[in-house]
DNA sequence: ACGTGGCTTTGATGTGAATCAAAGCGTGTG
DNA sequence: CACACGCTTTGATTCACATCAAAGCCACGT
């Protein structure tokens, strides 16, 4: 699981995220409603059109790299992305899987505390932060929309302490299938586009024990794999007692 | 460890916090300048000043509960508290110890994801946050200002999944002893006044694992106690070299 | 069809930290 | 001064998860 440590600055050139993506602008964004963007109406929204680049990334690009110079945010449009940090002997942690609307790069440090790689292939908006200052001095709205975005992310931080302090593997699993976005209409079926190990280096495991501890749920008939990647939760009262650290 | 459960309310009324502070406003406050404050000039900041209780809690009292409804923030101007999450059958996880100048309660949930109690004598300002939203509208820098401290919490969040995640006893003792605040004068002493097993539920780990960590440190010459409370650095270098993951 | 490489699963063994248990230590109190 | 109570330290043992090792599975390219 080694990333590439040294060229640490390759994935600001042009080369990564390569693909200038088409015209196609706010009004057809996926996003348009769920991500900070719904604080600014259509015309307003305009300002924000104008300073973004689209870009993409196929699996495994990086997105921004731990200790390169911050100079953009970015809004997850299309795909899931990993952001993790890393201890100089290479243990890593994943921080947060992000989904379709999730905002990345916020902080006023000037150099990225963590990297970003992309999972499966990815769409962003990417902004130049002095430019997204700018806008939000003009839009106080949109810095209303990042602070609620902001505290919510933090709430959701503090859950992951509680996980990765005091829950047991099991526990760890079980809350992490249930955090996944599903779809509506096939609520139960959770897709896995990490790989085991992804999902260890998330939940502070090694993915023999994550390997593992879905097949226990197997065994148990918790859920059942229509294949390693899609999850079927058969019994969803036991997973979320178990998520909720009640059951054991 | 068991902090009172059925009894969640009695923290909002009159009786927690009860000592109402005399007059002693915001000029003279000690975290005028590290604050969400110093987004104020002195003639502004009267708004603050006008909308805050000044409350004062004794050790292990309660300041905020989980599930409370949340309709206080507070800024922490004295003291240290610690801020806590439950699971159902009690292990705790803590989340973070404030510190003056920190801010609590910033979040858009209905109730608090999280217990706040005090574990030094501690004094707050207390603001309605309806109110404080009123007063975030009508001056955006303090909301730049609260954006600003949210994603400096947000960054020191995902060092503590680091953390939790994927360090050992050793380094997580390392790394809390050199994250606690020390003083200018006295900068190779740290003081520890929260108990072994609040510093075990905010690592992880199990009071009696801390204390063996510490034990360790002071066999190994890294540190040296002039009592339980207060740690003398010996090796500094050593000691950041493990809270970094560089030893063992 | 036949490797090949990457991911996942399963098994055997080891270990760091938890748990269980019992002293120390210090401070406040009658 | 003695006693008690809460916190801390230390020791013995256990256990959940890590580590080490080897198959299994499947998608891919030739």
């Amino acid at each position: 699981m080694k990333t590439q440590l040294g060229s640490s600055n390759i994935h600001t050139l042009p080369e990564a995220g390569r693909k200038e993506r088409d015209g196609s602008g706010c009004e057809a964004c996926p996003v348009r409603e769920s991500s900070m963007c719904a604080a600014l109406s259509d015309t307003r929204l305009e300002v924000l059109d104008a300073a973004a680049s689209r870009l993409s990334f196929d699996p495994d690009e990086t997105i921004l790299f731990e200790s390169d110079p911050a100079d953009f945010a970015f809004n997850l449009t299309e795909g899931v992305a990993r952001v993790s940090k890393m201890l100089p002997d290479g243990r890593r942690q994943i921080t947060g899987f992000l989904h379709p609307g999730d905002f990345l790069g916020l902080s006023y440090q000037d150099c990225y505390a963590y990297s970003a790689e992309a999972v499966t292939p990815v769409k962003v908006c990417r902004f130049r932060k002095a430019e997204l200052n700018r806008i939000m001095r003009d839009h106080p709205d949109l810095e209303h929309r990042l602070l609620s975005m902001a505290s919510n992310e933090l709430a959701l931080a503090h859950d992951r302490m509680l996980l990765l302090g005091r829950k047991s593997a099991a526990e760890k699993v079980a809350s992490f299938l249930l955090s996944l976005p599903r779809k509506e209409e096939r609520i139960d079926e959770i897709d896995l586009p990490m790989t085991r190990g992804d999902i260890a280096d998330y939940l502070g495991l090694t993915l023999e024990t994550v390997s593992r501890t879905l097949s226990g749920f197997v065994r148990q008939q918790i859920v059942r794999n229509a294949t390693p990647r899609i999850i079927v939760v058969l019994d969803m009262a036991r997973l979320s007692a178990l998520a909720a650290g009640e059951g054991r």
